[in-house]
DNA sequence: GACTGGCACTCTGAGACCGGGAGTGCCAAA
DNA sequence: TTTGGCACTCCCGGTCTCAGAGTGCCAGTC
C-alpha cells in the first residue's frame, strides 16, 4: 500500500478520534498537508474502504476507520508520545508515597485511570508467580489461628480457620516453624506439592491440625489465585455515552464481575510487554465494541498486569504511553521493595 | 388531611414507581377501586398539589410525587412488604457460607445490589466502635516488621513499617506482649490515649522502636479510620437512565469516593435503625436526585452502615424490607462470630 | 356540601414534510 | 496519476400538523 494512503488513513483516525465525527475528504485534504488535493484523497478513502480499513455510515457520510483500520494505526502509523515531564513527575511523586502494596495498587488504578480519562483496571500481583517471604500463624482462640502469607511482592493474605484440636502455644511455634522451613523462598506456583506433604512432617499430636492448616492453605494458593483486582474510573465511560449507546450497563456489569476482568488481563500476547486489543479481537463478548491496553509489570518477570478499557475511537498513542510509562514504574517500584 | 386523599397519594406513588410515567386521574380511579368518579380524583389531586406533594412536569400532563410525597408515603402509607420466604433463605445460605469478615462483607453488598436492583454500599465495621481482639508483630527483616490488628468485629488491618533500629526475636516478642497488654480488649476510641504512653513503658533499648510503632497504630485507628467501603451494582444505576439523564457521570464518581461515601451512610438519624433520605434531604450535592435507605448494622451495638442508592422513584417498601432483613441478618453473624 | 358528567382547553409527542449542506462517485481533461 | 467539476444521495434540523391524554371548571344531582 502506497505511503500517502497511509498517511490518509492516520489523518482519519486521528481527526476522528479528535473530534468523534466521521471525517470526509476535503477536511484531510486542508488539514494534514498531503499537498493533493480532495479529488485525490477520496480515491485513496475508495481504495482505504474497499480494503476494509474505513467505512462510511451511510452515503454522504464522512468515513469512519473500523477496528481492522485502528490496528494498522496501531502497529504502524502510531507514534507512541511520550508523557510530558510535568506529568512523569506527578506519577513519580504519586506512587512514590504509597505505604505498601495494597496503596500501590490503589494508587495505580487511580493515576491510570485520571492519565488516561478511561476505565483503569490493574490486578494484584499473582499468587502464582510470587514466592513465600514469610508465613505466620496467629492464636487467637485455642482452636482458632490466622494464617497470614507474606509474599515478595508484598502482598499479604490472611485467613482463619478452626483447628480440629486445641493447641499450646508451642504447637503454634512449631507449625509455624515447620511451615516456614517447607514454604519460605519457594515460588508459590510449586507450593501445591510440598504443602501436601505438610501434615506427615509434623508430630502425631500435630498431624491433624496441620493438614487442616495444609487445606486452607491449599484453597489460598490455588482456588482465589489470581483472584484480585483493583477497579477506577467507571465513571468515564459516561465520557462516550453516545458511543456506548445501550450498551453500557453490560460493560459495567463485567467490570465487577473478576473473573471476567482477570479474562480481560489475562489473555496476553506472549513476550510482548504491551498488548492493544481492538473491538472484535476482545473474546469477551460485552468488550467487542471496546479497545483494552495492557500491560504486565513486575519486578524482573511479570507477575501482575494492568490496563485500561475505552471505546475503540480512543487516543492510542497517549494511552500507550501512560499504561506503559506506569506499569514501568510500578514494577520498579516492586524491585526497589523486594 | 381527608383518608381518600392520602389514598391517592399512595396510588400516584405506586403507579409512578411501577410505569415511571406521570398518573392521571382516570388511571387512578379506574385502577385503585376508590369508589369515586375521576373528576373527584382531580380535585383530591388539586388539593395534593397545593399542598406541595405532587406536581405537573407541564399542563395536561399526569402528576409525579414530589419529595415531600415520597416523604409522606414513607413515613405513613407504605406498608413494609417481607422478603418471601425463598428471598429470606436465599439470603441466610448465601451469607452463611463467608469465611471471614471481608467476605461477609463482598457478599452483603452484592446481596443488596441483586435484592433491591440498585447501587449497595456496605462499609466496614469502623475501628472507632471496634476493641482490639489481638495485635502481632511478624518481624519481616531484622529492621522490618509487619503489625496486624484484629479486632472483635473481625475487620484485620496491616501495616509495614521500617524500625529505626535492629530489633532481636526476643525484642519483638516483648513489643508484642506490650502492646496486647497494653491494648487487648479495649476499645479503639479510647486507644489513642494508651498509645502516646507506650514508648514510656518500653524498655530504653526499645524505646525508639516502640514510638514507631505507636505512630503507626495511631495512624491506622485515627486517619485510616473509616474508610473503607464496599460497593456494588453501579450498572443498576443505566436502569433509570432516562431518570438520571446528564447527571449519571457525578454520581458514578462520587461513588468511587470513599469520603463521599462515609458521609452518606454516616448523617444517620441517631436512635432509629433505618434511615430514608429522599432527595432534596441528602446533604450531598449530587445525591440530591437519589433516594438513599440506610441501616446500622452491629452485634448490639451499630458498629457500620449499610445502604442502597436508587432514584427518587423507588419501591420504598421492597427497598426498605430488603435493607433492614440484610443488615439484621449480618448483626447476627458478627454477634456469632464475636 | 360532596360528588359527578360534560366540555372546552392546553400541551406534548410522533409523524410528515422540506431545504440546506456535506460528502460522495465518476468523468473528462491536464 | 492527479485534478476540477458536477450531479447525486442522504442526513440533519427546522417547521407544521394532528391526535390523544389530561386537566380545570361548571352546572347539575344526590
Amino acid at each position: 500500500m502506497d505511503d500517502r494512503k497511509l498517511e490518509v488513513l492516520r489523518a482519519i483516525v486521528e481527526d476522528y478520534v479528535a473530534t468523534q465525527e466521521p471525517v470526509g475528504s476535503k477536511a484531510v485534504a486542508q488539514r494534514h498537508a498531503l499537498g493533493v488535493s480532495a479529488a485525490t484523497v477520496r480515491n485513496d478513502m475508495a481504495y482505504l474502504e474497499e480494503a476494509g480499513y474505513i467505512h462510511q455510515p451511510h452515503t454522504s457520510a464522512g468515513r469512519i476507520p473500523t477496528d481492522k483500520g485502528y490496528r494498522l494505526f496501531v502497529d504502524r502509523l502510531g507514534k507512541i508520545k511520550p508523557l510530558s515531564t510535568a506529568e512523569r513527575r506527578a506519577v513519580h511523586r504519586f506512587l512514590a508515597e504509597a505505604l505498601d502494596l495494597d496503596d500501590v495498587v490503589t494508587r495505580t488504578v487511580r493515576l491510570l485511570s485520571q492519565l488516561t480519562h478511561q476505565v483503569a483496571v490493574v490486578q494484584y500481583p499473582s499468587l502464582n508467580r510470587s514466592t513465600v517471604r514469610h508465613l505466620e500463624l496467629v492464636a487467637l482462640t485455642p482452636t482458632r489461628v490466622m494464617l497470614v502469607m507474606i509474599t515478595d511482592t508484598g502482598r499479604v493474605e490472611q485467613r482463619q480457620l478452626e483447628l480440629p484440636a486445641e493447641l499450646a502455644e508451642d504447637d503454634v511455634l512449631e507449625l509455624r516453624r515447620l511451615i516456614n522451613e517447607q514454604l519460605q523462598g519457594k515460588p508459590l506456583a510449586d507450593a501445591p506439592r510440598t504443602i501436601v506433604e505438610l501434615a506427615e512432617l509434623a508430630r502425631p499430636e500435630l498431624r491433624s491440625s496441620a493438614s487442616a492448616l495444609a487445606r486452607v492453605l491449599l484453597e489460598t494458593v490455588v482456588s482465589r489465585a489470581d483472584e484480585r483486582v483493583a477497579v477506577a474510573g467507571a465513571a468515564n465511560l459516561t465520557r462516550h455515552t453516545a458511543y456506548f449507546a445501550g450498551s453500557l450497563r453490560p460493560i459495567l456489569e463485567a467490570l465487577e464481575e473478576e473473573v471476567v476482568l482477570m479474562q480481560l488481563l489475562g489473555h496476553t500476547d506472549s513476550g510482548a510487554m504491551l498488548t492493544v486489543r481492538i473491538g472484535d479481537e476482545n473474546e469477551i463478548d460485552d468488550f467487542r465494541e471496546t479497545a483494552v491496553v495492557t500491560a504486565g509489570y513486575g519486578p524482573g518477570a511479570v507477575v501482575g498486569h494492568m490496563g485500561v478499557v475505552g471505546p475503540t475511537r480512543m487516543d492510542y498513542p497517549g494511552t500507550i504511553a501512560a499504561v506503559r510509562a506506569v506499569a514501568r514504574y510500578v514494577s520498579e517500584i516492586l524491585e526497589q521493595n523486594r
